[in-house]
DNA sequence: GATCCAGTCTGAATCGATGCAGAGAGGTGC
DNA sequence: GCACCTCTCTGCATCGATTCAGACTGGATC
C-alpha cells in the first residue's frame, strides 16, 4: 500500500491539511515544520501528492490534449504533423503544461469515448477530418480548444488558427496557370470521405466536406476559372490517406490517358511527392513533362525540389497551444491567420508544347 | 456549472450508481433504463464520467508517460525519438492508451515534481541523460517503467528494451578499422555532462556517465584496441546537445591539426551530419577526405549517404510500450536486445595514403 | 406455498487530496 | 490590561465518480 497524505500527517502528528500546505502552499506553515513533514515524507516513501486526486480537488490537470484526424503513428509519419507538435511542445513546456496524445479508436461511440475520457483541460484539434462532432464533445464538456481547420459554422469567439486555404491554393495554382497549363489534374486526401482512390466526379467544389480540402480545392479552381477553365474541365483525384502511396496510386493510369494533363496540383507536398515518384518509377524514355506542386513546404519538398506552398507548421501548433493555455482578452485576437509563401522550385516548368 | 452523474440520477429518478452502470457496465441494468439514462444525459448536457474522478476511484488513468531527457521541442526535431514515439504511439493506440509527453523544467526540484505530478499508470524512459533519479520518483510512486538505455545497476525485474550499443559501436569502429584508419575521433553528445564542445582529455571510457554513451564510445575503443590503437591515442570530442550544428561545432579547426585524424566516428546520425555539414563547408579545393560514420540510421543518413549502426527505432518505441501495457510473465522476456546492422555507404572509405 | 434464483437497482463507503473558515498562541500598541 | 494582529495550524466539507454487499421483484420449481 502506498502511502498517503493521511499516514504523513499521522507521522508528523500534524493534520491533513498541514502536509497539503508542505507540498502546494510553503508559505502557508514554518519551515521547521515543513522540514520535518518532507523528511518524513521521504522516510516513508511518500512520492507526494497523488496526482489524480489533486486533478481532481482543484479542477484541473495540467495537461492539454492534441486530437489527431487519424492513427497516432500516421501522426508521427506526416513531417507537417511532427513540426506542428513540436510547436505545441514548445509552448506546453513554456507553460509547464504536459501534452496528451489522444489516440482515436475506429468506432465512431469508442471514438466519442475517447475524448470525453481524456484527462486534459483542453484540446488542440489538428484538423480531424470530420471534426464536428469531437468539437461537439468538447463543448459539452466546457473544455476550451484551439482548431487548425476553418469551419463555415464557427462561433466568433471560436479560437482558431491556420491560414487563408484557398487564397494559398489560389497562388499556386496561378503560377501553374502562368505556365501556361490548362489541362491539370487536381489531387486531394479524402475529397469525399468514403470515395476510392483515383478519378472523381463532383460537380462543384461545394461538395467537399472537409474545410481545408475545400478551402484548397475551391483555390486552384479560383485561379484556373479565371483563365477560362472551369470546374469540369478539371481532373478531380481522390487519395485515401495522406501518403506518398496513396499519392502515388491516385495518378496511376492517368498520365497514359489520351490527353493526359500537364500539370497535377495537390493537396499536400507528401501526396506531390508521391506523384513524382510515381512518374521516376516509368521508364526513362515514357517519362512525360508533367508539372506538380505541393502544399505545406515540409523539408521533403526542399529536397524534391518540388514547388509548393509553405505554411509556418511549427508556429502553428506554437500559436495553437499559446492561444489555448493563455487564452488572449481580446476575441478577436483568438482568430489568428498565418502567412503563407509561393515556393518556386524545379518540379514546375512551361507547358510543353506538342 | 457542469452537470453530475448526480444530477443525471436525480433527473431519471435512479441512484448515482446506476447512472454509473449505464456508462461503465451495461449489463447491469435493464436497455430500457438505460436507454432512458442516456436520453437524459444527453438532455441536460452531461459530458459522461468526469476522467479525473474515474481515474482516482478507479485507480488507474488510461496514458502512459514518455519521459524524455530534455526539451520536448527537441524530441520533435530528432528523427530517431520521432520514429521512437512513432512505435509507442502505434502500441498505445492498440491498447486504446493516450501517451502523455511530459517537459521537463530545468530546475532539478521542479524536474522531480514533473515526473511526481504527471497522471499516467507507467511511464516509456526515453534514454534520460541523468535518469536515475526519474527512475527514483516513478519507483516511489510504485508505477511500472521501461527504461531504453541499459544501466549496470538495473535490478534483475527492470523492463528494458535496447540495442548491445557496445558491440554495435564495435561493428562500425571495425570497419573503420578495417578500411586502414588509425588517427580517428570519437564524437559524442554529452561525454561529460558540462563538457564544453570540441576536444576532451578521459583517463578512460569509464569516466563517461551516460550508459548510452559509455557503451558506444567503449564500443568504438575496442576495435581500435583490436588492431593496436589505444584510448590514449583515439581524440575524443564532446558536443553538447544532438544536433548537426553541435555535431559541426565540436569538429571546428580539427582538420587543420598538424596530423588530423582521417575517420571521425559519431555516437549518432545527427552528429555525423554535422560533421559532414562542417566538411561541405570548406572550400572544394581544401576538403580533406574524411571518413564519417553515425549511429542510428535515421532516414536523413541514406540521403547523405552516411555509413552508420542500423537499429529499429520505430520498433523500439513499439516494445516499450509493449512492455509496459502488456508485461511478459516471464521476467526475462521484459528484457529484450533488438538487432542493429552496419550499413556501409559513401562516408567511409579507404585511408588515404599519402 | 415455501424456496430459490436471476435480474435490477440502491446505499454507503471510498479513492486521495484541497482550501476555507476559524481556533490558539504569542506579540504589540496604547 | 484590553483590543487587535499576525502566524500557524486544524477540522470539515468537498471534488465526481466506482463498487460491493445487499434489497426488492417476479417468476419458475418442487
Amino acid at each position: 500500500m502506498k502511502p498517503t497524505l493521511q499516514a504523513v500527517a499521522d507521522a508528523v502528528g500534524v493534520s491533513r491539511s498541514t502536509v497539503s500546505n508542505a507540498y502546494s502552499r510553503p508559505d502557508q506553515l514554518s519551515a521547521a515544520l515543513r522540514g520535518r513533514i518532507l523528511d518524513a515524507a521521504r522516510q516513508l516513501g511518500y512520492p507526494g501528492p497523488n496526482p489524480t486526486a489533486r486533478s481532481l480537488r482543484r479542477g484541473f490537470v495540467g495537461s492539454i490534449g492534441v486530437l489527431f484526424t487519424s492513427q497516432l503513428s500516421y501522426a508521427f509519419t506526416d513531417p507537417f504533423a511532427v513540426r506542428f507538435l513540436a510547436g505545441v511542445g514548445a509552448a506546453a513546456e513554456r507553460h509547464g503544461t504536459s501534452m496528451l496524445l489522444v489516440p482515436l479508436p475506429q468506432g465512431a461511440t469508442d471514438a466519442r469515448r475517447a475524448v470525453e475520457n481524456a484527462a486534459v483541460d483542453g484540446f488542440c484539434v489538428y484538423c480531424v477530418a470530420d471534426e464536428e462532432w469531437a468539437l461537439e464533445v468538447i463543448r459539452d464538456r466546457g473544455l476550451p480548444y484551439v482548431s487548425t481547420a476553418a469551419r463555415d459554422d464557427a462561433g466568433p469567439d471560436e479560437r482558431f488558427v491556420g491560414i487563408d486555404e484557398r487564397a494559398a491554393a489560389r497562388g499556386v495554382a496561378a503560377h501553374v496557370a502562368g505556365l501556361g497549363h490548362r489541362r491539370v489534374a487536381l489531387l486531394a486526401d479524402s475529397v469525399l470521405p468514403d470515395a476510392p482512390a483515383g478519378p472523381l466526379t463532383l460537380s462543384g467544389v461545394g461538395q467537399v466536406p472537409h474545410p481545408t480540402t475545400h478551402g484548397r480545392l475551391a483555390g486552384f479552381a479560383d485561379a484556373f476559372a479565371e483563365v477560362g477553365v472551369d470546374w469540369a474541365e478539371l481532373i478531380l483525384l481522390n487519395a485515401p490517406g495522406n501518403s506518398r502511396q496513396a499519392g502515388a496510386a491516385a495518378v496511376a493510369g492517368l498520365f497514359d490517358r489520351p490527353a493526359p494533363p500537364t500539370a497535377v496540383l495537390a493537396g499536400s507536398d507528401v501526396l506531390a511527392l508521391g506523384v513524382l515518384d510515381a512518374l521516376a518509377e516509368r521508364p526513362a524514355g515514357d517519362r512525360p513533362p508533367i508539372s506538380v506542386t505541393g502544399f505545406d513546404d515540409i523539408p521533403e519538398a526542399a529536397v524534391a525540389g518540388l514547388t509548393t506552398v509553405r505554411q509556418p507548421a511549427e508556429e502553428k501548433g506554437r500559436i495553437a497551444a499559446e492561444l489555448l493555455l493563455d487564452p488572449p482578452a481580446d476575441v478577436a485576437a483568438g482568430h489568428v491567420l498565418l502567412p503563407t509563401a509561393l515556393v518556386v522550385r524545379a518540379s514546375t516548368g512551361p507547358v510543353p508544347r506538342s
